[in-house]
DNA sequence: TAGATTGTTAATCGATTAACAATC
DNA sequence: TAGATTGTTAATCGATTAACAATC
């Protein structure tokens, strides 16, 4: 249990990605695959796929290839997406009104319960079926491990505070400043304009082609 | 000129993480900083910091620091944010809708011009100044570079496809789909679920301690 | 000049890949 | 059994870090 034995973070960015190649061949009703098959699918090698799996166990059966259900069920296990989750939205602006109505979150088992903001005339609306709280009046523990930070940027730190305290531990951050959450919480960052500043990097590469 | 003298992905990617930054000593009008203290900033090593500027040139002063309005300077053209980019978004439904609006975008000089969509009850309307056109019946070039996708699943590789046939060269995709563009074009996939999926793995491990 | 900090080299670390023995 | 494919080891590759000579 001390003993950490860990693996790589690359590794678990990648199971995400099996876990969705796996789920298309379910749908397809293939319940055999092989290494080979569904690296190529998920954009790896093949050995990287049977090392990534490695540091789980064996999933595999020697000659044939990996069951799809199997795997799939394994891979949900590990990465928990064989239940559902609570997440807790703070900043109901154009980005958090779009998360709030993303549909692939609900087909991975993540439903948002709650809808914090600051601004009063948006306090006590109704988004979705969810009434808007005023954020500074949070009663209570959330019933949610995840929250999801879409405030404006100088909102940010105080934000993850906030919903740390109130029993958050793993927050996806769309504000683009560095959080520094209290011990044990998991932060995630998303930037959107990082996204399209490493693309226009690599616009200016491609022109010397 | 042929010759690729590679640059690592990660350093990259680092980049506009030290662009900002250096945008918030330019705010506080800071005039020279360290590495020690920008690496501290950005959440890297000082060595790291300096080792990412190496591939590019010197940049800085030994014995006292970088000049931070020299360092922005050169970063933004490296990154080739010094200039304004028109973008193209494909599927205006929420999330395309917010990323029309999101401030971010603008403010590092992203600006989404043309507006494109396969519902007859949205095409013709206006979002933001710009009126949503019919994806099957693009006319001409587009004036853009950069193209984001924002449509089901399903519809991304032909979307992809057109929008490359059409002058794109770099494209943000947030379909979850991998997308096979043609040669010459650059993607980055921004896939929200995986970015959740990871959360909770790594949140069933904070379990642990 | 003495002190500080860069730019760069070399050492370390970690992740990817190839190769193959194990085994279905 | 013969053929196929896994799980794992060992080799390779690449990125991070420490250390320090160069130099402001």
């Amino acid at each position: 249990m001390q003993k950490k034995s860990k693996i790589p973070e690359p590794t678990i960015a990648r199971l995400p990605v099996y876990f969705r190649c796996l789920m298309d061949l379910k749908n397809s009703e293939v319940t055999i695959v092989s290494s080979e098959e569904l690296a190529t699918r998920a954009g790896v090698k093949a050995s990287q796929f049977r090392k990534d799996l490695s540091y789980f166990g064996e999933f595999g059966i020697q000659g044939l290839g990996y069951p799809v259900l199997h795997l799939l069920d394994r891979i949900s296990v590990i990465m928990q997406l064989n239940r559902k989750h609570n997440a807790v939205l703070a900043g109901v602006g154009n980005l958090g009104n779009a998360l709030i109505r993303y549909p692939g979150f609900s087909r991975w088992g993540f439903h948002i319960t709650r809808l914090f903001d600051k601004d009063p005339a948006k306090i006590g609306t109704i988004v979705e079926g969810i009434t808007i709280e005023d954020i500074d009046k949070i009663t209570g523990r959330l019933n949610a491990q995840i929250g999801i930070i879409t405030v404006p940027p100088d909102a940010a730190q105080e934000t993850a505070e906030l919903l740390a305290e109130m029993g958050v531990k793993a927050i996806l951050n769309f504000t683009g400043k560095k959080l520094e959450p209290g011990h044990g919480v998991v932060v995630r960052n998303v930037d959107l304009t990082h996204e399209l500043a490493i693309l226009t990097y690599h616009l200016s590469t491609l022109k010397g082609k």
